[in-house]
DNA sequence: CAACCGACCTGTTCGC
DNA sequence: TGCGAACAGGTCGGTT
């Protein structure tokens, strides 16, 4: 569910929660949401870490602790963080709690028990795999088309390919591939390099304005950051989950099919099948 | 390398 | 109303 918006709303909000604190108690209720090390160790090991800092990448949390080391999680399909206090009512979904010392607890509800969550000694170990930020000053136009020149994939694909470019996922992939006239099934080497500056900045945009409307909360979903406030950028989205409706920029019906097996929306006139 | 599939899971919605 | 099928915003590993 969460993509980078989304994830950096959370980030924003647990970065002034959580700094500072320490934690006292780590209970895991379902034992795969703890990848690594095994649950008992991880519990052993958080307690009594501090918490520097909460930063994202592409669609990772990671809490920098002290003395050392840093707790990564990934929310995936239905994930969330929920900063509660210790005596109210927990989620049935309630995954994994940390207590922390001044009485509140962070809890990690997932219904889907997709989620996961690792505590490493380096944090660059992992998230190094991934592509480049999109919203990184470094991330230029001209990266990014040459990054596509030596693809001949569907560009749609190649756009939620974490290892590609990191942070978007289905609803920001469909809009910016609208916002930039592209149709999903392109081959990524046949953009144009005026098509890719197009897609480069489309996707900044997507995003910023996302961060700034606090990520996407649809009416069938759960998502809501920390402190249960739900993101406003649903109202601004232009394709994803429009199907019927009409273009914002022609009028044109939004149609909804199927891309490596996901489900996308886009506008027939303004990204031109190939 | 590219495309497709199943797996991991549960909750919700849809069609009969 | 009841019930099974289909589907969901993510990712990985295996196969063709």
């Amino acid at each position: 569910m969460p993509e980078l918006p989304e994830v950096e709303t959370i980030a924003a909000e647990l970065n002034g929660a959580l700094t500072g604190r320490t934690i006292t108690a780590v209970a895991v209720h379902w034992a795969r949401t703890v990848a690594a090390p095994d649950p008992a160790t991880f519990a052993a090991e958080l307690c009594g870490r501090s918490i520097c800092y909460v930063t994202r990448r592409g669609k990772w949390l990671a809490l920098s602790l002290e003395p050392a080391g840093a707790l990564l999680i990934h929310l995936r399909m239905s994930g969330r963080l929920l900063l509660e206090p210790a005596d109210g009512p927990e989620d049935p979904h309630t995954r994994v709690v940390l207590a922390l010392d001044n009485g509140q607890r962070l809890r990690f509800s997932d219904p889907r028990k997709f989620g996961r969550m690792a505590l490493v000694d380096c944090a660059e170990e992992v998230l190094s795999d991934l592509g480049p930020e999109p919203l990184a000053e470094t991330f230029t136009p001209e990266q990014l088309a040459q990054m596509l020149g030596t693809r001949r994939t569907r560009i749609k694909p190649l756009l939620l390919d974490q290892h590609f470019l990191a942070g978007l996922g289905n609803i920001y992939t469909d809009e910016a591939l609208w916002q930039a006239g592209i149709h999903p099934l392109r081959r990524a080497n046949s953009l144009t390099d005026a098509e890719a500056a197009r897609l480069h900045q489309a996707i900044r945009q997507v995003l910023t304005a996302a961060v700034a409307a606090r990520g996407t909360t649809l009416e069938d979903t759960r998502y809501v950051g920390p402190n249960g406030v739900p993101g406003e950028f649903a109202a601004r989205l232009a394709v994803y989950g429009r199907a019927g409706q009409p273009c914002r920029r022609c009028g044109t019906a939004i149609m909804r099919c199927v891309v490596g097996g996901r489900g996308t929306y886009l506008c027939a006139r303004c990204q031109e099948k190939p």
